[in-house]
DNA sequence: TATGAATGAGCTTTCATTCAT
DNA sequence: TATGAATGAAAGCTCATTCAT
């Protein structure tokens, strides 16, 4: 028996359905924000009816937590990758860590939930509780211990090591943000792997003694 | 009987309810977000009633866009000061440059306006188009011609200029972003003057041949 | 390993499917009343699945009214037993149709039927017509027939027949009513046989020349 | 200048509108039940738009809970009057009881308050609550006290008080219910004061030594 | 100019009913 | 026969906007 050529009016996909609505509402969320999203968006571009995704999630707070929550996993394994290579001088570990985050930056729909985090972060706390102390000071902190360690052994300039940290990153998040604010009404893009190239090499250039 | 404090006893006259309203509107939009502000709040806030907001504007919108623009004007001042005073040489322009931006930053509720045009740059992409030309544009064109014509002089080494350009400013963006987004949950605070004059100095040296 | 009580081994047969669902129903509605009952619970309490329900009613009005028809059933039974049973005189007539009645409304789920037929009677007249016709009108009038009969023999006093029956009767009904009612928020319960008793002997006191 | 000859959109109420939507509100509940009625209808029957309730109660059990409250205070305030009025002798209290009662069933909508209060018991324990604590237990109490006063005097014959009580107003509740219940599919009515008279008078009887 | 009661469109959520399996 | 995921038509509730005062 063959597949009916056109769409069955019901499809059982109980396993599938839930990451289909959170994909679908992530897209929605990062365009309008929360509070402008509407769960018919979402169940439109889930093609689901807006009563299925109640199957799957209480509130439309839920879904919206479960996109968060699915942006956080992915960047702690990308972090987690991070720690466990260990290259061998300072420069090279900057040079890595900046590799992999532009890259990160520029093929994962993470500038969507940077700006949820941004956006949201007065009306949902938690969110933004969650990004800081999961994500962001695990990372800035990792930056901030390996700086503080070089500068122990005389390979880093004097200066304050959480500074040099943001002082090193703050042009991905940028353009990042860029991408997300300003590159859809016109503006020129960035190249983050390049940007990062070159501000990495002048960041070091100015961090050495 | 004494006046109160609080409460001058002579109404204001109606000539400032525009901006009172304005004023309100900003602390709510930057607080909740366009779509989850609600005129009641931004009326109380104003110490106004709802019905009076809509002798001065059409719409939600309107006050939105009032509120935006409010936003541009006085950092248009700003740079144009900036672009009067000419510092002799090209650190010190950055050097200038960065303090002021580190001071309008730290002591302006720019951050909630970012916020703002971050967070409903697709909702009002005019919005967004207004802050990229006539704020960021200029200045960060104004910044990368300044440096471009250091590399011309031999001050600076090769590289793209608006990359460079990027790298210096980009942590008075995340410092900013910072403070409105993780500080209220917690995050330690960035000393963004502190930060901004480790971080050109750190990125002269880099940059220089 | 000998069979649980409550839970045979062998499926019931779907013959007994129906009535497990009016019976389930029948707790539901009688709890919630028809409006606030929910599907959902009456499949779970019957054991099936929401589906399965459809199998054998075609809407909840369907389920309700087999709920109502089964509980009119019996009472039409217990009626005609009565009615067979000849006892010599008119108090022990009385005194035969008190006890009959009073041990039915002890011992039977009539209390949710006729909280439900209270409830649901301008929703769904029939409901109530039905009620009143086939039982109530027959059990009253033949109530009050006999209490006619026996005025015409000089036994009984003067007076509206059927106002002596209601007079009868009555205290059964709100005892009924009172176990629905208050007796779940703390209510003293009534002993309806020993009430029944005590008043069927006042009022044949009361009704005798 | 002169009002206008058509219905004005807005009419500005703000005293009455709660008594009016109140008032509307009891009529759709004691028709269709807490679940049933519909918000729409409210509002309609009170000639106000949907939203126009939410400026007065919160939720829809608000509407419900000020329905049930409103229906109690003028009871208790009845029974308070009946308590201050002291008949010389327990017949005339009972007759004087009685009558009391029959006329606030026949005239007031009483009837369809408790409807309600039975058929929401479940739904609403509180409400339940309510009305056994503060009317049904005081006025129940208070029947119950006097005849047991009357059998201390030898009045009356012995028996259980309550059961007395109970046989003595039942007929009243069934009135009503019956006014609610079956009156409107066709029922032959009752005569409340006729048959509380005739019904009195028999107990009366029936309880002498 | 100013108020705030009132409106009504639109939102999230529920649930009786359907249907592919 | 039986399931339960899916539907979609309401339902309760919110809030930008209007208008009588």
């Amino acid at each position: 028996m063959s597949l009916p050529a056109g769409q069955p009016k019901f499809r059982r996909r109980k396993a599938d359905r839930p990451d289909e609505i959170v994909a679908a509402a992530f897209e929605v969320f990062a365009e309008k924000g929360f509070a402008a999203a509407r769960l018919d968006d979402i169940a439109a571009r889930a093609g689901v009816s807006k009563g299925a995704i109640y199957l799957y999630f209480a509130t439309k707070e839920d879904i919206f937590q479960a996109v968060v929550e699915q942006g956080v996993a992915p960047n702690l394994h990308n972090l987690a990758a991070l720690a466990a290579a260990n290259p061998q001088t300072f420069p090279d570990l900057i040079r890595a860590f900046a590799k992999v985050m532009a890259h990160v930056a520029s093929t994962t729909p993470i500038g969507g939930i940077i700006k949820m985090v941004i956006g949201e972060a007065r009306n949902f706390p938690e969110l933004a509780r969650v990004w800081h102390d999961r994500l962001i000071v695990p990372a800035l902190g990792a930056l901030t211990g390996a700086i503080a360690a070089a500068q122990a052994r005389g390979e880093i300039r004097p200066g304050d090591p959480r500074h040099y940290a943001a002082g090193l990153i703050s042009p991905l998040l940028v353009g990042v943000i860029w991408r997300e604010t300003f590159t859809p009404v016109g503006a020129e893009p960035f190249d983050l792997p390049a940007l990062m190239e070159q501000h990495v090499e002048t960041q070091l250039r100015g961090m050495v003694p």
